[in-house]
RNA sequence: GUGGGUGUAGCUCAGUUGGUUAGAGUACCGGAUUGUGGUUCCGGGUGUCGUGGGUUCGAGUCCCAUCUCCCACCCCA
């Protein structure tokens, strides 16, 4: 028979356990934390019909989407989990409750050349507020404080969250003449990337006056972008509008207890999808730059117009963790104290006999000691051994002496020491080294 | 989607102007040690040199094709 190859598709994550565990431990933070404010959890298929998936048409979406016909069905993997949840909203409209405030963490697929940080299959995490009809600006507020939190409960601090406004963005270039206002804030976005000198000649491209992008150029990157847009806001209404909004967003964040030097306003990010309107927010790791963004998202007017008349406003953010974890796994930010062993004690018995081991292992689970019994028959150095490899921190070593005396030799594996004591005070001993019986991901330690 | 690289052991890699049996470290397996692991010592190569053709007396090495992965662009989390 001829053998095939195994392998895994370029741009498809696979861990091993102990890399899986850290995972877990991430998406742990990210779900207690989102619920901690007050979000729901909802899910929804990874498989959508096309025409659902694809409804706004056209751009990049339509070239990277996975899509395949299956019979008559015109199928399609999901994007990202915007969409889906437009489709959600309009189809249960009358079932939910506005705001509706929910989390969704759940893989997305992209049809894109994969390279290092960048998935074709990738976990996000996001948090969106869906309002009927109208929606508070303190929302668009509230998301990044929300992000901030799960950063810090990670041990992140090397982050910056981006902060700008598409109705600034816009209003500016309304009050300037900007010609092209779509693809000049497709130039703008570029910036940081390629440089002033480079955006003035796509600028000059698109029709500006060499002195108007001069002009443009000087207030998008002024070191207080805000203060100077304030002069020019008086001379149009749209710009004073978004300014507002705007200053709304960043007067909320220190009472939300974002740090300052966790945010700041940059008029320069633009963000590619379409549906933005208002408030848009960017944010890398400040030593990974070039890895791209971990977080973004932004508010947009009108969520669900393709499926529904309604008018359901919304503002959210979508962390990509596997990118995040990606980084963190590479760089070694994932603490290492964070215990990634698949149990707490291995009972070895020393003979071939296992009735006595799994009466033991019995008496430390129930006690809630996570327990796994080496029942193969092989040398008790054999046995030690995957204890070892697995990073367990106690044996519990059965033989006809202890079984005898109805003791277990407790063994910490990592000083060596070795006491007899009974299955129960074994429990005991065991749950008291790890402090929390029930072994929570402790924020701090990942 | 466009352009540029890469491919030798599970992993990281060495391999001379083409030359005889393809190596190192690590990992892994066995033993020293039949009730106690990590360290140490001894032994073991586990490989269709990505794949398919070609040149040659002879190809890991040169040529062509193909696949793969990586990098840049595009775009994004």
């Amino acid at each position: 028979m001829e053998r095939i190859t195994p392998r895994t598709l370029s741009g498809f994550m696979e861990l091993l356990p102990a890399s899986q565990a850290q995972m877990d431990a991430v998406m742990d933070v990210l779900r207690r934390t989102y619920a901690l404010y007050g979000f729901s959890s909802i899910d929804t298929p990874a498989v959508e019909a096309a025409e659902v998936l694809l409804a706004k048409g056209g751009g990049e979406t339509e070239k990277q989407i996975y899509r395949f016909a299956r019979g008559d069905s015109d199928l399609a993997l999901r994007f990202d989990l915007t969409v889906p949840l437009a489709k959600y909203v309009a189809m249960n409209y009358g079932r939910l409750t506005f705001p509706f405030r929910r989390y969704q963490i759940g893989k997305v697929y992209r049809g894109e050349r994969a390279q290092r940080g960048r998935f074709r299959e990738f976990y996000q995490a996001d948090i969106d507020v869906i309002g009927d009809g109208k929606l508070d600006i303190a929302n668009d507020a509230e998301m990044p404080a929300v992000i901030c939190e799960v950063f810090r409960r990670l041990g992140l601090e090397r982050f910056c969250i981006r902060i700008n406004s598409r109705k600034v963005l816009n209003g500016l270039f309304e009050y300037l003449g900007v010609p092209d206002p779509v693809n000049v804030m497709g130039a703008v976005d570029k910036l940081e990337k390629i440089g002033r000198d480079k955006v003035a000649a796509l600028l000059t491209d698109l029709g500006m006056a060499p002195g108007q992008a001069a002009e443009l150029l000087d207030i998008l990157s002024a070191p207080d972008p805000m203060g100077a847009l304030e002069p020019l806001a008086g001379k149009c209404p749209a710009l004073a509008e978004g300014l507002a909004e705007l200053k709304a967003v960043t007067d909320l964040l220190p009472g939300l207890g974002v740090p300052d030097d966790k945010w700041r306003v940059d008029l320069t990010i633009a963000r590619g999808l379409d549906y933005y309107t208002g408030t848009v927010y960017e944010t890398q790791l400040l030593d990974y730059p070039e890895v791209g963004s971990v977080c973004s998202g932004g508010r947009y007017d009108d969520l669900a117009g393709y499926y529904t008349d309604k008018k359901l406003p919304g503002v959210g953010l979508s962390i990509g963790v596997t990118r995040l974890f990606y980084i963190l796994q590479e760089q070694g930010l994932l603490n290492e104290a964070l215990s990634t062993a698949p149990c707490d004690a291995l009972v070895i018995p020393l003979g071939d006999d296992p009735a006595y081991a799994v009466r033991c292992a019995a008496v430390l689970r129930a006690a809630g000691v996570r327990t796994q019994v080496y029942t193969e028959k092989r040398k008790v150095k054999a046995k030690f051994a995957y204890a070892d490899k697995l990073a367990i921190p106690y044996a519990v070593v059965v033989g006809s002496d202890e079984e005898a005396a109805g003791t277990v030799g407790l063994k910490d594996l990592r000083s060596g020491s070795q006491t007899a004591v009974t299955a129960d005070a074994a429990a005991a001993l065991i749950l008291d080294s790890l402090k929390d019986p029930a072994r929570p991901v402790k924020e701090k330690e990942i």
